[in-house]
DNA sequence: ATTAAAAAATGACATTTGTCAATCTTAAAG
DNA sequence: CTTTAAGATTGACAAATGTCATTTTTTAAT
């Protein structure tokens, strides 16, 4: 597939028309990565605006001791950057950026696609939906890591998204809600000792829903 | 003031024509409030946007054990309400929204805004600024309370704004911190022992100001 | 200057979670 | 079916911070 192509199959540009497009070629071009490829790190500047057509990515910082914090997934489809202030010419990157499967990534000048796209208003709406969805998975984010203890954490993504527990190495989802993988198999075996999951050959099993939702929703009487 | 005359001293709202400024002023309704009140609770949901004019307010949320959690503040001449997506014509609110100072709302019909003000491109700019200040805030706090252990968190704090930190109550610094009173005078204790600060008539003064950076700054040789 | 109230500091202790090594279990490979 | 290696669990312990009551200091009011 062309670069051309590329772009015009991306939800995100469809509202363009052909010349925008011709245009914004010329300002962008198309990058294929393996997984495990460090896109960018935290604390660093770009001129480029980084784009996930296919593939997945994840935000993570590194904190005081070394150890990793995920932040978040990025799906394809949506922008990866993180942008901090539409007046500056440039990107500054609050995370790291690692590509976790095969990805194919576009780079757009930045300082030029503000000029024509974002100051004209052509992708201005496209835009601000994606650095909206930033700031949810932020705010999502937030509510885990500051709202909620270990059991809370395990509690949620257990209830929301069984399959995927299941799905996951024990050690990934620990990265993932920001604990220990010891404290994650003393959170299981806590809430199987209360009847409120099973775990049978490794795979979890709810046993009692309501109870399990009621850990992270009822703040008040705990 | 009427409420054309305060829209129109609003930087946010400067690119408007008077014709666009009567047009919002239609869906717009002006408040004034005293200190202390909250304007919003997490997980509502509203019709209208907020906007600060005057005053001073401060965004938190509630822990699992009833802790309060400061976020940030958010200072006049700025965007309240936390949107999460454009396609919504509702807001949904993630934190607790208390002023501060008294203070003067700007209530807008969040749906006809879109459509008028969004739809059209008019101050899509201008919202789009406001978001990502937003969502700049939260990264700083991301940052603040992942990276950041205590003595980090109070170094930075006094480096940083001295004066801000002498002048505020220890409780509400430790709040701002996230952490507790007794945690704050003990770190500045500690740092008074090691020579960085000291500390007259409750007064902190910087005694070892390279010292106290490479506390929050040497993340690695630590 | 004295007193009352508010704010801050301190001590004793609890709690949560992390750390790390040892052990057990499961799944994969031969 | 056995062997091996990866993954998960467990125990022992440590570190950081929270909790709460008490004491001290500071500030404000009379």
């Amino acid at each position: 597939m062309s670069l051309k192509e590329v772009i015009q199959s991306q939800n995100f540009f469809r509202s363009l028309s052909e010349k925008d497009i011709d245009l914004l070629c010329e300002i962008t071009t198309l990058h294929h990565y393996n997984k495990k490829f460090i896109l960018y790190y935290e604390n660093t500047s770009s001129k480029e605006l980084y784009f996930l057509i296919s593939g997945l990515a994840r935000s993570y910082k590194i904190d005081k001791h070394d150890n990793e914090i995920f932040l978040h997934y990025i799906y394809e489809n949506s922008l990866i950057s993180e942008v901090s202030d539409l007046k500056s010419s440039s990107i500054y990157a609050y995370s790291n950026i690692e590509l976790i499967e095969k990805s194919q990534i576009l780079k757009i000048q930045y300082e030029k696609f503000k000029r024509y796209f974002l100051d004209t208003n052509l992708l201005c709406q496209e835009f601000t939906q994606e650095i909206l969805n930033r700031s949810h998975q932020l705010q999502s984010l937030i509510n885990r890591e500051f709202v909620f203890d270990a059991v809370s954490k395990v509690s949620m993504m257990i209830y929301d998204d069984l399959e995927m527990f299941n799905k996951l190495k024990r050690h990934d989802i620990a990265l993932m809600l920001h604990i220990q993988p010891a404290t994650l198999s003393r959170v299981l075996s806590r809430l199987k000792r209360n009847y409120i999951i099973d775990i049978i050959h490794g795979e979890v099993i709810i046993k009692d829903k309501e109870a399990l939702c009621a850990i992270y929703k009822d703040k008040i009487d705990d």
